[in-house]
DNA sequence: CGGAAATTTGATTCAGATCAAAATCAGTGG
DNA sequence: CCACTGATTTTGATCTGAATCAAATTTCCG
């Protein structure tokens, strides 16, 4: 609504869908996408965006921002299940499952794009093969939330911690939101507890033990990492989950 | 291979897939499923299937017993994300995802259907609307694991456990293997500690605490549920997050 | 400048881990 | 049918990572 129109190869959501996708968009598909109708609002920290139990008829696209998919508990207790970042679509599971089985919250102020369940199915009918992106799409989400099963599961909170910010900096490096291995960090450390299945009071502890190890740096909402090597071994942090395409394993290198 | 030859309507495969697609299949769908040619193969318990690290060019539909998408940590640490059930395409993810992200072993001993990559292609140009099936399957894959993966981030053991219980009747229930809510039940207790992200020897406590609640029995690789509705509750279990479609929320009523 | 939110620190407790050993069960072969 | 063997399950004793409770600090904004 506000601010300018993206020209194609900057939309963030075609950038994203074009690093999603196994083949290089052609020209026409660039321009489906861009052509979508869309219907933008802005969002304050913390609102929901949609709701478990919701039964939307259409889907969004996180043009700025960030949001947080989580569950609660019956007794209130509150598990975030993905961060998402620009250009994303955090909701194109509802496209075929009818009721929501997450929330949807910003965790900063956020810029948001909604598109209609019968424009994507136009658009899938008009270009299948980005039909096929869109799956993808889903199914690097799904592994996504498996691998941060695994580390809830199975690693204690220092590692747990530190492969949070190894993804965070990873993803946002794909769609260049992190240039020299910082990042915007919105998330408050309740937050992180939320994220982590830990409480916040042990969220600090752990900050604390990263940073004094030398692996990152917080000031002001701004992750900064002063070690990546050694973060990502302190992660046990393999990029491979994250099913980026070819150059982003290498423009992290490994030493 | 050996075994009789299973008509349309009891061919587990097809009978999951009407199970979870939103519309009835015509005759010609369920004919296509039928037709996909499927090479047939008998394993173990507790051996792989597929491993992470994989690039697979054929998915493989279970046809008989029970497997576990898991993941392990660098030292060895080892997280199940999922059990699959008869009818189940535990790795369908891998038509978009070259690499596969995790592995899935045999946790009794199964009958496997492989199906190439290609063959699915086909038939998602000759019947369409299946595409819609199956994404939506992997979809309902999804929701199940960020549903466990709130079990395990925010509930303690004895609720993981009951929900686990929980999921496993109603999922076997859907596919007409849990009548009278007791089920085949092969997994040990080492097994139930990676997928609830404890230790064997709490399994052992916890399951102690179930029995004496009175909610379960176990005896001899079969789960019998003494109390639904104790059970249900001690699990805080909502089935919605199973996108089952109508009936099994009402077959499994709540008095 | 003031007030609310977020971060930090300390003291104590607890769910679940770890270590170790017994008891039970399931096959297997004689 | 039983003795033998290895795998499960069960029980006990002890330890620890993270939770809980509570009270400062610090930061952020209007």
């Amino acid at each position: 609504m506000t601010g300018s129109l993206h020209p194609p190869d900057t939309h963030p959501f075609v950038r994203k869908m074009e690093s999603i996708a196994l083949f290089p968009l052609s020209r026409e598909e660039r321009a489906a996408l861009c052509a979508l109708p869309m219907h933008v609002a802005r969002f304050d920290a913390y609102q929901d965006i949609v709701r478990e139990g919701d039964r939307p008829s259409r889907c969004f696209a996180l043009l700025e921002g960030f949001v947080a998919a989580y569950k609660t508990t019956p007794s209130g207790k509150r598990q975030v299940m993905a961060y998402h970042v620009v250009g994303d679509v955090p909701d194109l599971q509802s496209l075929h499952l009818k009721v929501l089985d997450n929330s949807i919250a910003t965790v900063s102020p956020s810029r948001i794009g909604f598109v209609e369940h019968d424009a994507l199915r136009v658009l899938f009918r008009e270009q299948p093969k980005l039909l096929e992106v869109f799956w993808r799409s889903t199914l690097i989400d799904a592994a996504l939330v498996r691998e941060w099963m695994l580390n809830i599961g199975r690693r204690e909170a220092y590692t747990r911690l530190a492969h949070l910010f190894c993804e965070l900096i990873t993803r946002l490096d794909a769609v260049g939101l992190a240039p020299e291995r910082t990042c915007a960090m919105p998330m408050t450390q309740p937050e992180l507890a939320d994220a982590l299945g830990i409480t916040p009071v042990h969220v600090n502890r752990t900050m604390r033990d990263l940073k004094a190890a030398g692996l990152v740096t917080v000031r002001g909402r701004r992750l900064t990492v002063e070690d990546w090597e050694g973060l990502k071994a302190a992660a046990e942090f393999d990029p491979a989950y994250l099913h980026l395409r070819s150059e982003d394993g290498a423009k992290l290198p490994t030493s």
